[in-house]
DNA sequence: TTGTAGGCGTTATCAA
DNA sequence: TTGATAACGCCTACAA
């Protein structure tokens, strides 16, 4: 099924215009560099000829696959796909493939060599902070340099390039608005650990209790794993201590959506009797009953600007160095799912 | 900040080894053909010198490029990030790479030549049934024969080798459950005509009214693209019309989403004044509110069927005259947007 | 402006 | 079992 009749090449195209195969190659590349006539026949051979650059080729002759790669811990989770959507649009208009990787194995520093050092792919985004930095250090020392960019997941290294949001300020502004809401007895479930972003809200979360003189009282802490079950685990956990918070702070919004799922079980109304704001406004956060008061992150701009950021490194259109430092803002988004009290 | 120290070549591992370049080869693809002493002396050269296989020559050398290429409407959708997530799995597992195309443009022809016949990629994976057909015989006349897989949404040729769900019984299944609620009178929110999906589905929610004896009324027929603004649309379709139906069934979960959200607001409470059935199971289905009875599709075994027969067409390890059709199951999984009446 | 020639790194063929 | 060689299709000095 795979064969076909004969794929023409440059030669084809060449023979049947009549002209070396060097001027066909600078037909297509450089077509300054060709007269007008030529540049017509050739066009018109390449068309009859139904010529298709080989890539392969291509890229062992160039040394370059337009093509990045794009590594996440889970392309499944929506979150991501939009960002994902983003990035092959852009990475479109810029002339780039996608190439996409859910898990990066057991071993990152063999994988990131074969895709990276293979020539598959030119460059890395990077959408997973838990990925050790001494494996990318790992290719330094090899005296490799490659072009990365650190998205969304932060990564804690000056030296790598990174589009983030401002996870911290994010979540000390969510706390500042329960506060204003009136609320003191407030929650929060921490996603994994091993992610600095939600190292950072923790962080934020910290601040923004402290900044408002609260407690931060363990029994309503819970650390989840950033999807809906984790939710329900929370609510079962807040659930077991002696006292309900009046208001949580989610993670991101699957993890409220289980919270709020799971408590309405108990009776527990959300907004009536716990306010619960989320964070990343996935699709679903407006339409969820109720809609969700959530941190916005700006998806589609962090696929395009990790895109653009990369495409540039790769290209050389950027300074080399000095790294890259995007922190795009994240926007509350008040809806129905929290509530002023007392 | 490209630049390489020096990426060791085939060549710097046979001098390294004392052997020639095509044993160095040998013993990378078939060991077995090279002594045991060699090979040792190979491998500990290859890791020596951190060699990586050059993709782009490898690529020219065997005219295939260990790719496939996926192609849907919209990866931002989270019912397709699922999909994508068991084609990525699937395909690493059999040493494949995946390059995502979200959105074929305006020429798929021309697209489809870039990435097919450019040895880019070996194959293709099609989840989108919008897709013209004549497209694909574009190619067919040419002389060319490319694997494909069309998965998910149908392609009404069965020439095509295609994975898919069996559309029409499950749409006719959820008709029938919502007869034996009681239900008769029954709505219809339909995808955009143009996937073959939404049409078979359509023939379902028909055939279904049709052994039911109902009658299938316009006014309760509305036409969406699968998004959940179409389920807000369907709503005030629904509430301009001189009367409710009782029933609806959804071409997908985040229309059913969008029609439960909008009919809140207006005071009509699902499943109390109106059952909804929607369609995917997708990840929030079971935790929205009302949690949502849906006909699951089984997006991992879809994802996963379409990505080892694609391969194994690729390989040729398959019978390419007769063309590979594989039609997965649905299961209605009952939750709490649909109620018994009368 | 155009053509010639060499090489990118790999693997398959053929001979030793 | 191993090695020399050619070829995959393209681009880019360099020469004309």
């Amino acid at each position: 099924m795979v064969v076909i009749k004969k794929t023409p090449t440059i030669q084809d195209v060449a023979r049947h215009a009549s002209v070396s195969a060097a001027t066909v190659s600078r037909v297509l590349s450089s077509p300054e560099r060709v007269s007008e006539t030529t540049r017509e026949r050739v066009h018109a051979a390449v068309r009859d000829t139904g010529y298709t650059m080989n890539q392969a080729a291509r890229s062992l002759r160039l040394k370059a696959a337009r093509t990045i790669l794009l590594a996440a811990p889970n392309i499944g989770n929506p979150f991501y796909s939009t960002i994902v959507d983003a990035v092959i649009r852009e990475a479109a208009v810029r002339g780039y493939s996608v190439l996409v990787a859910s898990r990066i194995g057991d071993d990152p520093n063999r994988w990131l060599r074969d895709y990276l050092l293979s020539n598959r792919a030119d460059g890395l985004l990077l959408f997973d902070g838990s990925l050790d930095t001494g494996a990318l250090h790992g290719l330094w020392d090899d005296g490799v340099s490659l072009p990365l960019v650190a998205a969304y997941d932060e990564i804690p290294d000056p030296q790598i390039n990174s589009v983030i949001t401002d996870n911290r300020l994010a979540a000390s502004r969510a706390i500042r608005y329960l506060r204003e809401l009136g609320h003191s007895k407030i929650g929060h479930i921490i996603g994994p650990s091993r992610n600095q972003s939600t190292n950072e809200r923790l962080v934020g979360f910290r601040e923004g209790m402290h900044e408002a003189g609260l407690q931060v009282r363990p029994e309503w802490l819970f650390q989840g794993s950033y999807n809906m079950e984790s939710g329900i685990a929370a609510a079962e956990w807040f659930l077991a201590a002696d006292e309900l918070p009046t208001a949580v702070f989610c993670g991101n919004d699957e993890m409220a959506i289980g919270l709020i799922h799971r408590l309405r079980r108990e009776k527990i109304d959300c907004p009536l009797d716990i306010s619960v704001i989320g964070f990343d406004d996935i699709a679903v956060a407006r339409y969820f009953d109720p809609p969700l008061t959530t941190m916005r992150q700006p998806r589609e701009d962090i696929g395009k600007m990790a895109t653009r950021s990369l495409i540039d490194i790769i290209e050389g259109t950027v300074p080399e160095n000095e790294p890259i430092h995007v922190v795009l803002t994240s926007d509350l988004v008040v809806r129905e799912s929290t509530r002023r009290i007392g």
